[in-house]
DNA sequence: AACATATGTGTAATCGGTTACACATAATTT
DNA sequence: AAATTATGTGTAACCGATTACACATATGTT
């Protein structure tokens, strides 16, 4: 393969200047440049990039760190980053942390060895104190899915209080009057927050009672485990919102199963936009827009790389209600 | 951050000595070592990779090319890709083609300058001649889900043939009498494989017709109207094999919207094993095993890096029936 | 005792780029 | 016309490892 010193001999210009034309950095004739190029050409040249990350410390790679990338929230993310970067010539490295704390720093360790330009961080478990440990190396991080208020870290959220209020009134809307909840973990913020939301709204209502409550894991199954739970104590709930999608999915299993119609006789619906369209009825959700989440935290994050001017905060991403036929009301 | 110089001199020896140790090549006494291993440790060193892989050829980086991450397909074998690399040091760079030929020849272009060490292809559209290619530059390459009978290439598939008799058989076992087909794209091998399965064992019977095969893209969408279709057709057909779990959930989506009770009237079974536990009922499958084919993929690959002993061939992976609701039995 | 082999170590070149610095010439200012 | 400033280029050090080669000493073999 052809080095930078093949092509400047073959060009009759130094390497400093072959480099010097290769970054478009620093002052190159047209003579020399049409050389270079031809050179280049003839050569079919391409600079080697293990060489260049010595020297110029950049790798143009991009450290993903999702907690599992099985679990249909992280395709969408991982996809949409890897688009991103890709457009900018960054390469995404995969890291799969299941939350373990250990897997994380082994694999933090390891990004940071291998020079990445930057990492984006999706975790329920990280610490600002990580995330500042790497700032102060200078390696640029973008968080997801965790806020860090008060810290000068850039990290995306998306609004889930105000989504789990528009999910409580949609059901309200579609008509129902009693409605329970199926509320995630409660150490995940975002979690919490959703559950909030449902809280704000009808933590007051007259039907309320704390019972109407049920928690599970974010997983199919335990949606359905914690919808059979609530529809023993109140089978006469007529509208469910879950705190995410795949929850969602197990409550509609769980009410089937029940002979329990949706949405005649119980509308549900979930949180997150997942592309879940092989349930049915197709259930409704607060949607993450979670492309552009993935989008915009690889936009970030190249932005923090090349030095452009970007606040440090948190970034919160509106939601949106998106209907589906598991809310359809009695005359639509 | 230390470098090998820093360690060499407070161990007192040279680097051509600290580097041996690291790579437990050549001699070193047992003085030497201690020395080392104790300056090692006191600075804190860790070897950098990017320098390692210029002096030495190995990044400990391997390409991974899939279709489409959203397809879920794909989350399992990059999971166990990522979770085996992992296991032996290697990090796994992401990269989706789409199926789409330009982007599969950037993306090789992109990794071979990368110098990655070695690349699992997952595609429909790749040809033997770029495969080749990539092993005259010595770069290890394994292919996932399309064979190449005949030419000196690691890939792995599964016996589709099998699957698709193993599904047709088991819906007859289940009672079934008259059983549709939705095939998958013609143009994709292991498609077309599993369609041959169900015609050697029903092309010939007595109810058997063409128009009992109906055409989808491996989609939710493609099933769902590969079924109306075939149901207008073939309304009193009571079993259908779809090519694919995605198909067979829109086919399943399609079956409900009709009216039609699975697995009372008609029985349903998918291919592929994807998880998919949050349709109901849940649709029966000829299985892949796929977190096994990614983690095989790996570990054939990383053979070949290593230079361990490794037949180029085609290597068929046994395929299982997973019962699930969906052709439950009258009886049962 | 003479020779061969095994063990242990260091020097310096190398991988293929980037870039500080010195230097030359051309274009602008005063 | 002299002094700046802008433009253009090359030399050589450097990034941080690996490794060929030369050399020294210890051990084993006839």
């Amino acid at each position: 393969m052809a080095t930078i010193r093949d092509v400047s001999k073959l060009a009759g210009v130094s390497v400093a200047t072959v480099s010097r034309y290769l970054n478009q950095s620093g002052y190159v004739s047209k003579e020399a440049e049409g050389a270079i190029v031809a050179a280049i050409e003839k050569l079919n040249y391409k600079p080697n990039n293990i060489a260049r990350s010595l020297a110029g410390k950049k790798t143009a790679t991009i450290g993903l760190m999702v907690p599992d990338i099985l679990n249909p929230f992280f395709p969408e993310i991982a996809r949409a980053a890897e688009d991103t970067a890709n457009k900018y010539g960054y390469t995404v490295i995969l890291c799969n942390t299941d939350n373990n704390i250990q897997k994380e720093k082994n694999y933090i360790d390891t990004l940071v060895h291998k020079q990445v330009d930057g990492i984006i961080i999706s975790s329920y478990t990280i610490e600002p104190d990580q995330v500042l440990s790497l700032q102060n190396r200078s390696i640029p991080v973008v968080v997801m899915d965790k806020a860090f208020p008060g810290h000068p870290i850039v990290s995306l959220a998306s609004d889930n209080r105000k989504g789990g209020r528009l999910a409580a009134k949609h059901l309200a809307d579609q008509g129902c009057r009693k409605i329970g909840h199926i509320a995630g973990p409660t150490h995940i913020s975002s979690s919490r927050e959703r559950t909030l939301g449902y809280e704000e709204v009808y933590g007051k209502a007259e039907w309320f009672t704390p019972s109407l409550m049920s928690y599970g894991d974010f997983s199919v199954t335990g949606g359905y485990k914690a919808m059979l739970e609530l529809y023993e104590k109140h089978p006469d709930l007529d509208g469910v919102f879950a705190a995410n999608d795949l929850m969602a999915a197990g409550a509609l299993k769980a009410l089937k199963r029940l002979g329990v119609s949706v949405p005649d006789e119980v509308k549900l619906i979930g949180f997150d936009g997942i592309r879940m369209d092989m349930v049915y009825p197709e259930i409704s959700t607060v949607s993450q827009q979670i492309y552009s989440l993935g989008e915009s935290a690889m936009n970030f994050l190249i932005k923090l790389i090349k030095g452009e001017e970007l606040e440090k905060k948190v970034y919160e991403f509106d939601v949106d209600l998106m209907e589906k036929d598991s809310t359809k009301g009695a005359g639509q």
